[in-house]
Order: C-alpha cells, then structure tokens, then sequence
RNA sequence: GCGAGAUUAGCUCAGUUGGUUAGAGCGUCCGGUUGUGGUCCGGAAGGUCAUGGGUUCAAGCCCCAUAUCUCGCCCCA
C-alpha cells in the first residue's frame, strides 16, 4: 500500500461517517426550531467581494487583518494585485449584503433568516478552531425590541437543550451601549490606565493602544486588578441602553431562560452594538464559545442600505459536537441494515438482484454480497453489518422456489416460499419501521 | 502571527546506552472438507519508522530544516 500522497490541507478535515452523522442530526435541530419560530432558511455565496467582510467585520479585527482567506478570480501569480474576493468569515455580513441587495426592506418585518454551512477562517488550527468549519446562524433584521432579543436568544437556547448539552453551558449576556458610548469609554479607560502602563503585562499594554475595551477580558491576573478600580463601560451607557438591557433580561427571565449578566463581555466585531452574548463551557476554563452574537444596528448601513437595526448569533458546529461528545451524547443511528441477502451461484444472484431491489422500494435497508465469496465469508458480512435478518438463496432454493430466512439474533432459520419473501420480512420489521417517504412531503429539506 | 510538545502498520501503541531481516494488540482479508455469522483456532496482507538534509563504520533512536497534528497565546465559532 502506498503511502498517502495527498492529504486534507490545512486545518480541515474529513466527515466521516461516524461524525457525520451529528452534523446532520444538530441540522435537524436546528431546522426544526427555525420552523418553528418562523425563519427561512437562506444560502449565500461561499465567497463575496471582500469589501463587504472588511467593511461590515470591521477593518482593524483579526478576522479581517488576518484570518481572511482571499480568493482571487484570476489564474496564475503574474497578477499582484489585490485579491477580488474572500471566503466568508461568517454568515451575518452575507445576509446583510443580500437583504439590502433583494430589497428585503419591502417585505414584513422583521425579516427573519437562519444559515446552515461552512465558513473560512485563516487561523493557526486549534482545539475546536478549523480553517473550514461550520456554522449555524440566526438572524433577525428590519426591527429593534427587547422581546426579539429575548426571542433570538432562546432560539439558541431551545437548540442546544434539543442537543442535550445546554446544562454544560452557560449564557453570559452584556450591552456594550452604542458607539458613541464605547468611544467615550475607552477614552476614560486610557486616562485611567496612564502611569498605571507600567504594571500592565506587555500583551495588554499593547492592547491598551490597540484595542483597550479587550482587557476587560483579558485573563492576566494583574490586569483584572487594576480593572477593579477602573471606570466601566456601564457608567457610559446612555439612559437608552440601560433601560433596553434592563428590558431584555426581564424578558429572558419570563421565558425561563438562566443567564449570567458579565459587563465584561466585550465582542471583537466592530459591528456590535447594544446586546451581545456567548454561551460558554464554563468548565474549560477558556473562554471557548460554542455560539454567541449580538445587536448590530450599523451594519446594514455600512453596507450600503438605509438605516436597519438586525441582530444574530452564529453556534459553530464542530464545537457542538465536542461538547455533545463530551456529554455522551449520541445520535440516533438511521444507517442501521436491516436485511443481508447471501447468494450462492450465478442463477441465485441474478434473482438476489431483484430480490434486493423490492425490498429496498419497500423500505427495507439492504444490502447484499454480490462477489464469489464462500457463504461462511458472507455470513461473517452480515454479522459484521448487524443485520438483524439474512436471507439464502442457493442453486437447490432457485430451483425449488424456496428461501432460507435466518433470524441472527436467535440463530434459527427456516425456509419459506421465494414470492413470501418481502411480506414475510416486511411483517417482521414492522411497517413503522419501514424507511419510505413520499417527496411531497418533505419539499427537499431533509439534506444540506 | 507567537511559543511548546509530538509524528513508527488502517487504529492504539512498544522498540533497551545508536548495533543484523521492524514488534504487539485491535481491525481487514482468507482458511478450519460438500452451503451458515457471533466465541475459538490457524494463516496472510499491510511500514522508504512524516519529508529532506547532516553526524557516524552503523540512525526508528543524535543534530538541522520543512510539513502536519496537538496544546497554549492572540482571537474567535
């Protein structure tokens, strides 16, 4: 066997089954409750003009200064000019851009749009951090009440408890007030901080010119000190915000939804505004979002459209898993066979071929050995498969129009009439345990 | 982008102070007398020891570089 010569690039992976498996049952989830609460469903470029993210992100974020994967349209490298496009970072810019763009300001609002897919960020890979990953989003656009960030939220909330891992976590909320308010903050947090530079360790000193409302969160021990006597963002909070925060917790708490208010959760996108959140595993010490967002008024502005209030959240798939992992969760099987056919001789194939096709249009999962392998070969298979039934056709049953039919987990077998077959199997499963479906039924949105 | 640790069969791992032909378990495949699974027994396949250099009479083992993975930082999903 030759040694593997391509492999995944970089900080992605392969679905295998195994793991596939929760991505379609957390998409089940998630699509679920998105009925529920009224959102549609929504897809967006893999790529967009990178405009939007570095308008929209922010400039000066690291998804933006360094965590972009551009994509140029061009082939070859004589071209040194920048590159036209990048690989979404996430989903809210995307959806911003085409509801400004499909005039979605003309239907009822709010508007209400939920994502499912992969997004790109260019990062050193880490636990739970992957080049390609996948997010689920959820957006609300087009009008601004407490009730619908109370509303998003739980959203999420129903999700993850659906998941059975909501009690491994835990919802910090905060409002970050308005631009203005942050401005006005960080030049408070400044003065507070000069000649206090010197005790501040070098990273957060750096943070201090860069991005100041960052060592709120920061984990130095020194830092946090320092913050405890520091002026904080809530006394620069307008009337307005206060009063909105206020609204919003009191509603989270009518719909019964726990929540730790943390006035130091700042998020690192430059569109956020008022509400934000994360829900957390508190028990790995890092502060390792599964999914969060927030309120970001400006943006639809900033992409070109009038002036929209929207908030969303984005849960990261991959982190859904770890967790659901970690709690033991585990999907249902769906893939489970149910019949292995085993064959014997060239006529008894041929008429396996037909079998095994009525019973899978009857819903019936089965599989069968078509190669020349001994029966005790095949056999093997079926237990290997977990089938619960096994039916044997051989040269001496094709010509007497018999069946052998082996129920495996008792080991006793019997022959029946070869036309008895699929009822006699069928009767066995069940008809409820049948795997059928009528298209009408279910308008395509069983994959993706 | 920065720091640390890893990399031997499909998987999980042994491999002595450098010393002949590279080891196990699991898994896979094939058998264990006419056409019957699980347990049991036998056999086989599968490795340029991540890649490329270097030191040495001799390298899986020592040194350097690169790649990838893991764990931190930054940041985030």
């Amino acid at each position: 066997m030759a040694e593997a010569q391509f492999r995944t690039p970089k900080g992605t992976h392969d679905l295998l089954p195994e793991d596939h498996v929760f991505m379609t049952y957390i998409k089940k989830a998630v699509r679920h409750r998105a009925r529920q609460a009224g959102y549609k469903r929504i897809e967006t470029p893999l790529f967009e003009n990178r405009a939007i993210f570095e308008r929209g992100i922010g400039a000066h974020t690291d998804i933006v200064e360094k965590e972009l994967f551009m994509v140029s349209s061009k082939h070859g490298t004589d071209d040194d000019s920048q590159p036209e496009f990048a690989l979404r970072p996430e989903f809210t810019a995307s959806i911003c851009r085409s509801y400004v763009e499909h005039g979605m300001q003309q239907l009822p609002q709010p508007v209400e749009l939920y994502a499912i897919g992969p997004c790109f960020r260019h990062d050193r890979p880490q636990k739970g951090r992957y080049r390609q990953f996948n997010q689920f989003n959820f957006e609300i656009i087009g009008l601004k009440d407490a009730s619908l960030d109370a509303q998003l939220i739980q959203v999420l909330s129903r999700i993850l408890e659906d998941l059975k891992i909501l009690d491994r976590l835990c919802l910090q909320i905060n409002n970050i007030g308005t631009a203005e308010n942050r401005g006005a903050y960080v030049e408070a947090l400044k003065d507070y901080f000069i000649g206090k530079e010197r005790n501040l360790p070098d990273l957060d000193r750096k943070r201090l010119e860069t991005n100041p409302l960052r060592l709120l969160d920061s984990k130095e021990e020194d830092t946090q000190i320092l913050l405890k006597s520091a002026p904080t963002l809530e006394q620069f909070l307008n009337d307005e915000s206060k009063a909105y925060h206020e609204t919003v917790l009191e509603y989270l708490d009518e719909l019964g939804i726990a929540y730790q208010p943390n006035p130091g959760l700042v998020r690192g996108l430059d569109y956020y505004t008022q509400t934000v959140f994360e829900y957390w595993d508190e028990s790995t010490g890092a502060q390792n979002a599964v999914g969060g967002g927030g309120r970001y008024d400006p943006l639809i502005e900033l992409l070109g459209g009038s002036n929209t209030p929207g908030i969303g959240f984005a849960c990261g798939m991959e982190r859904t898993v770890w967790q659901m992992k970690q709690a033991g969760i585990k999907p249902p099987n769906k893939d489970q066979v149910d019949v292995f056919v085993a064959q014997l001789g060239p006529e008894a194939k041929k008429t396996c071929l037909s079998l095994i096709s009525q019973l899978r249009d009857s819903g019936v999962h089965t599989i069968g050995a078509l190669g020349e392998a001994s029966l005790k070969s095949q056999m093997r298979l079926a237990d290997k498969f977990g089938v619960r039934y096994t039916l044997l056709l051989g040269q001496m049953e094709v010509k007497e129009g018999v069946i052998i039919l082996r129920d495996m987990a008792a080991g006793k077998q019997k022959q029946i009439k070869f036309d008895t077959a699929v009822p006699a199997i069928i009767k066995l499963i069940g008809d409820k345990n049948l795997d059928t479906y009528m298209l009408k039924d279910h308008m395509g949105e069983e994959d993706g």
